[in-house]
DNA sequence: TTATAATTTAATTGG
DNA sequence: CCAATTAAATTATT
């Protein structure tokens, strides 16, 4: 589990600066039905994911290397902000506009997701050369998330309307779908992957 | 597949240089079983890499975008040197990191690579959604090298003598492997990336 | 088995 | 140089 208090923090930080920033493209039938800021809510608990208790999914975790007691799990994306991050946010930067001109190569635009520690590094899987940790029994258990209808269906319209969506967006669909901020970095990620493959093997099969 | 003939001519100056240079360091095996010249010289070609074949490898390429019918790939390190290579020597400097700290920058030593060009791009933006996503047929393709265990351990070891290895040593590194200095410089970089995120618990993680 | 989440690593971009 | 992020490839889980 890789919950970060710390990144938390930021997420919430950077949620509170909303009004700075462009908000994200909704469905139609949001703006004919519901407030948009109710939308910037996180759904409601009226819906109860059927396997996901917090932001993120485990599906058999709590082993016993589960230590941290993950204090206020349901609620770190509306903890108090307590850090002032005022570096590396710059709020105008629009490089991109909404409907998806790119204005030079990088999609890597506007807030960037500050350093934090994420991903503990001593569990990798891999034999790696110069990791000569033998001990395999330290080994932490590979995590799989499983997102529901819900969450996908939202995750699937926001990619739609952005596949790259920047830190501020990500935290936006973070605090939304309660899916931690690099989850939804790696499934835009693998959306991406997906896509382009997909969009590779149809442009070499139309001469079949 | 960035092969640039100017810049294989400046390391091939740079590496006539090498008696007024530090050498690498090597491990210890060496000085017991080989002359260190001849660990100067490339990996043998007896040990053929598998799917590496020039100092890059291109897992999927060789498509009808490869155009430069790059000559004389495995004999560019030792070609002729015909520039003078008197530009962009610069011992010592400071620099800033993002932390807000200021490091001495006692890694920056040696004679520094001149610029070169990193050209390319100059690419047609995209307007619809699904050309959001860079295909394959819009975009040059992005070029993944994978460099084998041979070369790694090489790699692994002499960051481990010096993680900050200059040009000259890079220009060393990369006769000894096949891999292009750009792609040496490259590796050094994402390696001190990761080990910086490895241990940033410590307290300065900018000294290795 | 496929689909997809997660991980690793080379490459890119911007500062 | 560094931070962040990307694509590519792979591994692992369901």
């Amino acid at each position: 589990m890789d919950h970060d208090v710390e990144l938390d923090q930021i997420v919430s930080t950077i949620l509170s600066l909303e009004e700075d920033y462009p908000v994200l493209v909704l469905p139609q039938s949001v703006y004919e039905n519901t407030m948009l800021s109710s939308f910037l809510q996180p759904f409601p608990s009226s819906q109860p994911p059927e396997k996901i208790q917090g932001p993120l999914l485990c599906t058999e975790v709590e082993e016993q290397i589960q230590v941290v007691p993950s204090p206020g799990l349901e609620t770190t994306h509306e903890a108090e902000a307590s850090k002032p991050l005022d570096q590396g946010i710059l709020a105008e930067e629009m490089h991109h506009n909404p409907q998806g001109m790119f204005l030079n190569n990088t999609h890597s635009k506007g807030v960037k997701r500050p350093f934090t520690e994420e991903e503990e590094e001593g569990c990798s899987r891999y034999t790696s050369i110069d990791d000569i940790i033998p001990t395999s029994s330290l080994k932490k258990k590979y995590q799989r998330a499983q997102y529901n209808e819900e969450q996908t269906t939202f995750l699937l319209d926001q990619f739609q309307e952005d596949p790259y969506p920047d830190f501020m967006k990500r935290c936006q669909i973070s605090n939304i779908t309660r899916i931690s901020e690099p989850r939804v970095q790696v499934w835009f990620q693998n959306r991406r992957a997906r896509h382009r493959k997909k969009n590779q093997n149809s442009d070499n099969s139309y001469d079949f």
